[in-house]
DNA sequence: TGACAAAACTAAAACGATTTAGTAAAATAT
DNA sequence: ATATTTTACTAAATCGTTTTAGTTTTGTCA
């Protein structure tokens, strides 16, 4: 780096070698009909002045950015859910290795009300988007069946066939943590649910109810009970069951954060974990690991979900073709949180 | 949007309008000298067709990106530690709010190494670089000094005058965290210490040392555990601290992640806080107000330094100027884990 | 040796904005 | 009514690449 990179340009570059620019352009896209003696001239040249082409100027003629977005929930606590920690590091490391970059952006209410995430293709900013999250979900449904620009939704569900999406079997996930609970010995069982307007949130609710049926287990008045995504709202949950003198010994967790906030509110009241009450989660995030007990969960590979809902972006992208989708399977990870 | 975005250039617009390019432009720059009538014309013409200024085309033109990089450490669990959350929030909120992008960027050894922090610069990528971590540091240092792009660093610090920095004042968190638990009448106080290569870190450790001495109490083989940022380094440490019988009433973590690990063992080893042990941390993370108990610990306004740094950063990159550093005061926020 | 194909190279247009330097039109002063 | 200033507008250069449609050079073979 002798030279001000800042300064140069493609022409500098061929004037030094004595090549013309398209020469050098060539060069730097790996262009086959250029000699050997020539690539290496050039090459060397690049490398002696410290040139970095413009990518601006690359993405202003070629029309392509090697630009995505990953769009996250507005919530303020989104980066402390481990998962959503774990799907955007699956998107930014297959990103990186794609040598695309990673524009942040936050779904909030004006995002999708605005349509910003439509401007984000009509400005020539991102050749794709990468959706990782739950609400808001249907802003964008008819938008993409209109323009159908790159895009996946990682863990989100829709019935409109143009919508492509990686997701793990939610309903499965309800099933399976249910049914363990129910195979285990529990005969009172509530589910704390998530938030109805998300896809796992009704699709877990869901797999619960049908195993409850399976099992001709009838629900009562806190068979469900009403909750989110967070720690507290596990901690209110379990509190409410046990401020109401509500009968429960197996709990099913929406997921493993609403689950610690059940285990938290379950040792300030000195119910045993599993003796009196057993507690299932999902996700299977690291924590769940080292909590006090060990979490009972359904895991889901939730990076190489992220990984895989990526590589078939840029796949769609680079061929354009539609992306297609694929659901993942979750597997019982249990525990000492249940018996 | 009756008419495809995509396919509309400002030239098309210009034409529509019967006004030359530049009036267009000008309209869109929000230049004074186009008249109220030529204004609203252009504007719903713009608006009925659906245009969208190509970003690209407008970057290479003007130079500027009006997107800065945020770096965070490169950490697996870095969007775990709600620190990090909290101040790429706040670097993200800034950011929205003055029509800046944000690209995201690991620190990755290989980042560094590569220098690719100074090639997002000479690739035209970014207009600045926001660095929120502590580690790697050193990297950087030479470089900003040859080549001054706008950057600064939230919560690392370093002697060359020439990188600013937006900080809290560590040093001054260990010393009131220690000097509470001195107060508070621990007789056998321990640091689980963070990373020695972080400035939190080392200032933090700082902090309790002056203490320690200030109030004349001399150090033993376990005054300070090594240790690092996370919830296990902290369960490890109070884990070593009593498999080797080591008499302890006081402890000071790095940060409030540690200090709920060390809360974790101490219930498994059924030593009573505060009662036997007091425990105080460090963030103030929002988890920490409900941990059992409560957990004590030093604020930090997070938020507002991640806001500030990119605040500044904004200002010098706009200016032309240098960035001017700033260093917070914390606070204690005593609750329940201390006596 | 000359004809032809393949390989290596290039001129110029295109991508879509901003901006400088200047012209035309309108407003004000004389 | 004319000169002058101010306001409103525009032509053309520029930013730094990629890419198309050639042209030139080299190599192959009868």
């Amino acid at each position: 780096m002798n030279i001000n990179p800042r300064k140069l340009s493609i022409e500098d570059i061929a004037k030094k070698a004595r090549v013309s620019v398209t020469t050098v352009s060539f060069v730097l896209n790996n262009n086959p009909s250029i000699s050997e003696k020539t690539r290496k001239k050039v090459l060397k040249i690049i490398k002696d002045v410290g040139y970095y082409p413009n990518i601006n100027a690359r993405s202003l003629s070629s029309q392509k950015t090697n630009t995505i977005a990953v769009v996250v929930p507005e919530l303020t606590h989104i980066f402390e859910d481990p998962y959503f920690s774990r799907a955007v590091s699956g998107v930014y490391d297959t990103v990186e290795k794609a040598s695309y970059r990673l524009l942040l952006k936050k779904a909030s209410l004006e995002f999708a009300v605005n349509k910003e995430y439509l401007k984000l293709f009509f400005r020539k900013e991102i050749d794709g988007i990468i959706y990782v999250g739950s609400t808001l979900r249907d802003f964008y449904l008819g938008d993409f069946n209109k323009y159908p620009f790159p895009f996946v939704q990682i863990n989100s569900f829709s019935y409109n066939e143009n919508i492509p999406y990686v997701m793990v079997d939610n309903h499965k996930i309800g099933y399976l943590a249910t049914e363990y609970l129910i195979k285990s010995g529990c005969k009172n069982i509530t589910h704390i649910a998530g938030s109805m307007d998300t896809t796992s949130g009704i699709e877990r609710l869901d797999g619960f109810l049908e195993a409850m049926k399976r099992y001709n287990i009838s629900l009562n008045n806190h068979s469900i009970i009403d909750g989110g995504f967070t720690q507290a709202d596990g901690y209110n949950g379990v509190k409410r069951i046990f401020n109401n003198n509500y009968k429960v010994d197996g709990i099913f967790a929406t997921n493993d954060l609403v689950a610690i906030g059940c285990l938290g509110a379950l040792r300030e009241l000195n119910i045993k974990v599993p003796d009196n009450v057993s507690v299932i989660g999902a996700d299977n995030i690291e924590q769940s690991a080292i909590t006090n007990p060990p979490l009972s969960t359904v895991d889901m590979p939730t990076y190489e979900m992220a990984k895989r809902a990526t590589e078939l972006l840029l796949e769609a992208i680079e061929n354009k073709t539609k992306v297609k989708s694929k659901v993942f399977e979750p597997e019982l990870v249990i525990r000492k949180s249940t018996r």
